[in-house]
DNA sequence: TCACGCGGGAGAGATA
DNA sequence: ATATCTCTCCCGCGTG
C-alpha cells in the first residue's frame, strides 16, 4: 500500500474510499468493458518513472496513439539534481507533504513555510497529493492517468475531468460545486512553487522531477 | 462563430 | 492581529 504520513493517508485513503462509493455505480459499469485497460494501467503506474520496471510499450502505444511528447514549458530550472535535498533519506516519519511540495528551487522563505505547515498540521489534504492518490489508484484511471514513456506527466480525459474535480470539491468539503475549469486553475498555480508544471498540451501536467522522484521513493520504500 | 482550455488577478479561508 | 499560503472564483484571450 502507499504510504505517506501513517495518520494523514489513512484519513485521506478513507475519504476517498467514501469518494469512490459515489461513483460506486458509474465505476461498475465502466469496468466491464475496461477490465483489459485497467490492466494495463496498473502496468503504466508502475512503471512512471523511466528508471523502474520496463512498461509494456505495445499496450501503451494502443492506449496512447495519439500522443505525442509534451513539450515542458522551461520557466523554472528543469529537474535539479536529485543530491540537492540533504533531508531525504534522513527522516523516516516524514509525510508526503514534507517530500513533495518541496522542490529545491522553491525559495528559502517558502520552503521553511511550508516545511512547518506540513510537520505541523497535516490536516490539510493538498491538491496535488489529491491528485496523486487519484493517479495511483487504478479505479480513478478513467478519470486521470499517467501518460506511459514521459516522467511524471500525466493527463486527465476529457469526458470525465469534471469527476476528479467533483471529488476533490466533495474531499474538501466545498459548498459549491468543483469544476475542472477551477481545479485546473489550482493545478497551473503549482507552477509558482514547482511542485507542477503545466505542459503545452490539452489537459496535460507534469509533476517536477524533484517531487515525482521523492513520491516515487517514498512510495518504492513502502512496498 | 463557438466551445473549450488556459492564464491573470483579486479575494476568501485557513494556518502559523 | 498580522502575514502568508492555498486555493476559489471570475473574466478575457487563444486555439482548433
Amino acid at each position: 500500500m502507499l504510504m505517506f504520513d501513517a495518520d494523514l493517508y489513512q484519513n485521506s485513503f478513507q475519504d476517498t474510499q467514501s469518494d469512490l462509493e459515489v461513483i460506486l455505480e458509474f465505476l461498475e459499469e465502466y469496468y466491464r468493458q475496461n477490465a483489459v485497460d485497467n490492466v494495463d494501467k496498473l502496468c503504466w503506474t508502475a512503471g512512471v518513472n523511466e528508471r523502474s520496471a520496463p512498461v509494456d510499450d505495445a499496450s501503451c502505444e494502443l492506449r496512447w496513439a495519439s500522443y505525442e511528447p509534451p513539450y515542458i514549458k522551461p520557466a523554472l530550472p528543469p529537474f535539479l539534481g536529485c543530491d540537492a535535498r540533504p533531508a531525504l533519506g534522513q527522516s523516516t516519519t516524514a509525510s508526503l507533504s514534507d517530500y513533495g511540495s518541496l522542490p529545491n528551487f522553491v525559495s528559502t522563505r517558502q520552503s521553511t513555510k511550508q516545511q512547518a505547515t506540513a510537520a505541523g498540521s497535516g490536516r490539510k489534504v493538498r491538491l496535488f497529493h489529491f491528485l496523486f492518490e487519484m493517479l495511483e489508484d487504478p479505479n480513478m484511471t478513467h478519470c486521470v492517468s499517467w501518460v506511459p514513456a514521459a516522467n511524471g506527466v500525466f493527463r486527465f480525459s476529457s469526458r470525465n475531468k469534471d469527476q476528479v474535480a467533483a471529488l476533490w470539491g466533495q474531499r474538501k468539503g466545498n459548498k459549491r460545486p468543483m469544476t475542472y475549469q477551477k481545479m485546473s486553475r489550482a493545478l497551473r498555480n503549482y507552477a509558482r512553487s514547482g511542485e507542477i508544471f503545466k505542459v503545452k498540451k490539452k489537459l496535460t501536467y507534469q509533476f517536477s522531477q524533484e517531487t515525482l522522484m521523492l513520491l516515487q521513493k517514498r512510495h518504492r520504500g513502502d512496498l
